[in-house]
DNA sequence: AATAAAATGATTCATGTGTTGCTTTCGCGC
DNA sequence: GCGCGAAAGCAACACATGAATCATTTTATT
């Protein structure tokens, strides 16, 4: 649909070849490309003037297997119109790539893609207003289970180098909400969780909410379970080719919350950074020394 | 398809009073509103995961005469979209973007791109052989340690649902290393650890190797102390905007190895899935059922 | 525990779809 | 005027689609 569209190109070249009801049915194509795949090949024929068989025919002529070859192009174009980089994106990997290896390129391309799409208003809005709600608890409770305890697990990790208003919700032998229990009005428990919900968490949430807690979550979808009973939820998608829901937007909202939350107090972060690098450097944990050094 | 739309509203207001098929069909509807009306009823149905009759039923429950109703709504909100989305696109840069959204806008555009920059030959061909020699390991052995333990949690948890080859070095009391007491030759190490490298992995992977275990790393520089010691290693970008160095493509390669292993035997692994869902679906460990059921 | 009620799955049906082969029309040189 | 070939219209077909119906399972209620 867009002007240097390939197809478009093709339809623009080829067009002075073509005969009568082909162009007329090619111009239409030009002018109404978005109704392509909306409509029916008959119905687009009526509007356009022209036969049915002449779609057919226009299709073929233009070197597609039938109509539905072409109409499946526009599409896919509609599709990725709203994201112009997808054809970029798409021809990036276009050299000379094994065959297994195209299957990795596709994975992580989609997931390159389900990032960008996080940098739609709509999830920023979500995630800076909590950010904003989470730097202002008194203790930040968070509980991710099963594959989110990946997500849960790197938020607590990151927030425990800035100080100690976190707690992970994820003890030995069925413990892991227990410390729930002393958590106030003036707390905020951070649920993450996506399809399938474990059980487990939306109890846990559900309690937190009854004690007056406030719910933030990271899930999947507007309907969540999560979603209800959040004062803010950011919606990440999770689909993926494989058989598991992917974690990485997860993951990379959980990044960027930790950003915002450490921006919050500039002063803090940089003081309570020296203090775990003193730590670690009299432990000897790392091999080699932490990379903040020269912020 | 926006979020403010009146029928993306209904349906997240009527969810709840829907009742199973219902949900999953409407919960597509909601995260994939654009391909409504781009494939037929049937087609939807199945990448739902849901009997064809449902989509009528579900058209009827929102108030619509039929399916096709419910699809031309679907159909105009796509061309009324792509009408806004002109002068979306004229005010982007003017309008209402908070100051902490342009920061997290930044760094997971940023993120987004180094996923892309995987998509290169090099590590592609990488990724693509260590899958191969972790397929023929015996047992598979994964070390992660502090930020890395987000990758190498996620690794082993998944591959626990494939089968039990795989071994996570990671107990209490500092026992994690011990399992690899039992490691021989036709086993493989997988170490997880990006700067700064924590002391303890590459001791262990040291060790292993000695041991004339194969080791095979996720890690992010072709200087960095595993790489020397590793058949494979997958070098995967860390740099990140804010303080602590970013773990998103390194779950990212995670995945797509996860991926790319279970597609050695896709039988076996349908087959471990079913034994995992009988498995949750006794405990009730899921709120909701699994989402590879439909594969 | 038994029954009713609702939800789900399977089957069937009428309709609309894209396609094809055939007929008709049109343009053009002889 | 007459054939000739390409283009355009037409009608029938095979097939997929959305909807309606009935059977089965699940869930709730008494």
């Amino acid at each position: 649909m867009p002007p240097g569209d390939p197809l478009r190109e093709q339809l623009i070249a080829q067009f002075d070849g073509l005969s009568g009801q082909l162009q007329q049915a090619a111009r239409y194509l030009l002018e109404h490309p978005n109704e392509v795949a909306l409509v029916s090949m008959r119905e687009l024929a009526r509007h356009a003037g022209v036969q049915p068989a002449t779609m057919t025919r226009l299709a073929k002529a233009l070197g597609f297997e039938g109509y539905n070859a072409l109409r499946a192009r526009y599409a896919e174009a509609l599709r990725h119109e709203r994201d112009g980089f997808a054809d970029k994106a798409r021809r990036a990997g276009s050299s000379k790539i094994a065959d297994g290896d195209e299957r990795a390129a596709n994975l992580l391309r989609k997931t390159s893609a389900q990032l960008l799409s996080l940098c739609d208003p709509e999830p920023l809005m979500q995630l800076n207003a909590m950010a904003k709600r989470l730097a202002k608890a008194r203790k930040v409770y968070v509980v991710g289970l099963r594959s989110s305890h990946v997500v849960a697990w790197h938020f607590h990790y990151v927030m425990s180098l800035l100080g100690e208003r976190s707690i992970h919700l994820d003890g030995p032998a069925g413990t892991g909400g227990d410390a729930l229990m002393r958590a106030t009005k003036n707390d905020v428990l951070l649920v993450v969780s996506i399809q399938p919900y474990t059980a487990d968490s939306l109890v846990l949430a559900k309690r937190a909410a009854d004690q007056g807690v406030t719910i933030v979550s990271i899930t999947d979808s507007a309907v969540s379970p999560l979603a209800g009973i959040s004062r803010h939820a950011v919606l990440c998608p999770t689909e993926s080719d494989s058989f598991f829901h992917t974690l990485v937007p997860a993951l990379a909202l959980s990044e960027a919350l930790c950003a915002l939350l450490a921006d919050t107090d500039r002063a803090a972060t940089l003081d309570a950074l020296q203090r775990a690098d003193e730590h670690h450097a009299a432990l000897n944990t790392y091999a080699t020394l932490p990379p903040w050094r020269h912020c």
